[in-house]
DNA sequence: GGGCACATGTAAATTGTTACATGATTGT
DNA sequence: ACAATCATGTAACAATTTACATGTGCCC
């Protein structure tokens, strides 16, 4: 229950056609929030019907016609009711945890290859978001309003980075252990 | 499509009951793979009629009959190919983050006590490792068994212990920058 | 007697994933 | 011509969550 919440703080952020929602959640929003398009389609039209936002037909040149969404007054009440709500421990489903436990009672030879590519896109991951940081967040356009939106912005991103710097460093200590159990039994 | 896997290295690491694997997933292993019994239940009997897992019914004194599973060649086998797959990046749902973008269109002040909150329990969560870690991974009774099954539990949990203090930083940086936007929008 | 731990389930509702479907424009 | 991007959806299925259901023994 908050993909509902995901797509109120992307609407306010900047209003935008389904579609236009989906391609966030490929990337900014993505990051700490997955959803598929069809996903999006089916509760921005529940959201619709509970008048948490309204849409306004876009007649386009070359291109179909686009629903464009703007949060409605009581989308944002629904917003600030969450804010004031517990933080859920969120649900954790950490494929590679269990697959590293699993080593044990297979092949770690074989865990340490796609631990290795794993490793390569957490790298990737972090060069993207260094990038993004640099680009959006220094230099003399320094955010600073009212609204804090930039800044609340900024500190998810830094959240972002220091996760995927932990996760490299860990799966370093990862590869040295399978490392470290191959070489013992591995001949 | 990975409880499955969950449940197997679980029975591999020690056999046991559909409740005791619901107990398991309360904490150790429900600290990287959240289910609850139903779906345990569920997934248990599915194995059980593919010739993943084999049960065998304990009568006991004083308790209902339980069903003592323990994981059958092609379990292990299907385990096998598993770990051989990709390593799928894990699909995030992080209500934090949502929340805190959202705080630019609503009250700081509420989120900030959540955070606090939130803060308290991952604290928590640290001091639980790092209990568990002196308990079960350091003296004389170091593991270092051929199958390295101590040691990759130990280099999971040092992954957890990284996570936490990793994000009690970040809490920290959050904390600030939600004090410094109140002081500034709060007057 | 009440509550907790053990032990296993069913049913309903909600969410999420995968596959299919359509149709226009722009670039190669 | 063909692929890619824009733009929106339906249908079927799988997975997850929440609620309900039952029964024993032990401890206070």
């Amino acid at each position: 229950m908050a993909l509902e919440h995901a797509i109120l703080v992307s609407l306010l952020e900047k209003p935008g056609s389904g579609y236009e929602l989906a391609r966030r959640f490929d990337r900014s929003i993505g990051y700490f929030w997955t959803a598929t398009h069809q996903q999006i389609y089916r509760v921005l039209k529940r959201m619709e019907g509970d008048g948490w936002v309204a849409a306004r037909e876009v007649p386009q040149q070359g291109k179909p016609d686009k629903k464009h969404y703007a949060v409605a007054p009581a989308g944002h009440a629904v917003l600030d009711a969450w804010l004031h709500e517990p933080i859920e421990p969120e649900s954790v489903r950490h494929d590679l945890a269990v697959k590293i436990r699993g080593a044990a009672f297979g092949d770690p030879s074989a865990l340490m290859r796609q631990v290795e590519r794993y490793r390569q896109v957490h790298s990737e991951r972090l060069a993207h978001y260094l990038a993004g940081e640099l680009r959006d967040f220094t230099g003399p356009d320094a955010p600073a309003e009212p609204d804090g939106m930039g800044e609340l912005q900024h500190v998810v991103l830094r959240g972002g980075i220091a996760y995927e710097r932990m996760t490299l460093a860990w799966l370093d200590d990862v590869l040295a252990t399978l490392h470290r159990i191959h070489a013992r039994t591995g001949h």
